[in-house]
DNA sequence: ATATGTGCAAACTCTTTGCATGGAG
DNA sequence: CTCCATGCAAAGAGTTTGCACATAT
C-alpha cells in the first residue's frame, strides 16, 4: 500500500468535467460513505452514460487530491466519503447494509497493543441495526 | 458474526481427507490469522498439488462447522483463524503485512452508537508496526 | 460400493488498464 | 489546437462453481 501517492506536479491540470462534477455531487448529496457502484448510480442520475471505469478513476484522483478518503469496511468493498471530517468511526447496519458515521471514539485505544508494537492508527466498527431498521 | 452457523444435518458425513488435515494443521501451527493464499502455501508444504479451490472449499466447510472464524480486515482479503478464542481484536502491521491477535478490548464500546441504533457487535483494528518491524 | 472431496479450468465479481475518441482549457 | 478525461472492452486479482476422477468410509 506504500507508494500509492504521487506528487501533484506529476499530474497536469485537473479538468472540471461534467462526470467529475456529477461524482462530487453524489458524495455531497449523501451523508454516508458510498461504494463505487452507489456513486455510479447516484451520478448516473445526473449524467447517464457514465462508465464505472470513470467512477473508479475519479475516485482515485479525488483521493489523491485529498477530497475523498477511503472507508474500508470489513467484509464490504471499499467505501469513500468526503475528506476533512473529524476523527470518527462507522456503524454498519446488518439489515439494510448502509454505513453510518459515528461521531465518537474511545480513549486509550493505543494501550491495547502489546509491548514492542507501535500503533499508528486504528479503526472501530460497530454492527447492528440502524435507526430505521431497529424493531423498537 | 450472527447466522454463520448451519445445522450439521445439512451436510452429510464430513470426510477426513489428507488435504483437510494439512489445512487444519496450517492453522494450528500458526498463531495468527491466515488468508487463503497463506493457507495454500503452508498446507502445500504438507501436501503439494493442493489446489486453491480446495483451500476455499475447506475454509468454507470449516467455517460452517464452526472450526474457523472469519477475520475481516479493512483493506485486506478475508483472513481466518481457529474459532473458540475469547473476544479479541487484531493488529495489522503496515510493514510486513502480518496480522496479530490482541487479547484486549475496550469497555463501553456499545455506547458510541446514537439513540435508536442497536449494537450487536463490533470490530477494532490497530495499525502500526509489529514487534519485529518496529525500529527500536 | 458409493457419495463426498479433489483438481482443473471456466465463470464471476470487483477493479484496473489500453486505446481511440471526446471535450476542457 | 492540445492534452487530459471518457467510454468501451479487455485484462487482472480474488473467489466460486461445474465436471470428471479419486478416495474415505
Amino acid at each position: 500500500m506504500a507508494g500509492t501517492q504521487r506528487l501533484e506536479s506529476e499530474r497536469g491540470v485537473t479538468r472540471d468535467t461534467r462526470q467529475r462534477r456529477a461524482i462530487r455531487a453524489a458524495f455531497l448529496s449523501t451523508d454516508r460513505p458510498l461504494d463505487p457502484n452507489e456513486v455510479l448510480e447516484l451520478a448516473a442520475g445526473e449524467h447517464s452514460g457514465l462508465g464505472i471505469a470513470t467512477v473508479y478513476r475519479n475516485i482515485k484522483m479525488l483521493l489523491e487530491e485529498g477530497w475523498l478518503t477511503a472507508v474500508e469496511l470489513p467484509g464490504e468493498v471499499t467505501h469513500y466519503e468526503v475528506a476533512g471530517k473529524e476523527h470518527h468511526h462507522h456503524f454498519h447496519c446488518r439489515m439494510c447494509g448502509k454505513v453510518f458515521e459515528l461521531n465518537a471514539c474511545l480513549p486509550n485505544v493505543q494501550q491495547l497493543a502489546p509491548q514492542g508494537f507501535a500503533v499508528t492508527g486504528h479503526d472501530l466498527l460497530l454492527y447492528g441495526s440502524c435507526r430505521d431498521c431497529s424493531p423498537a
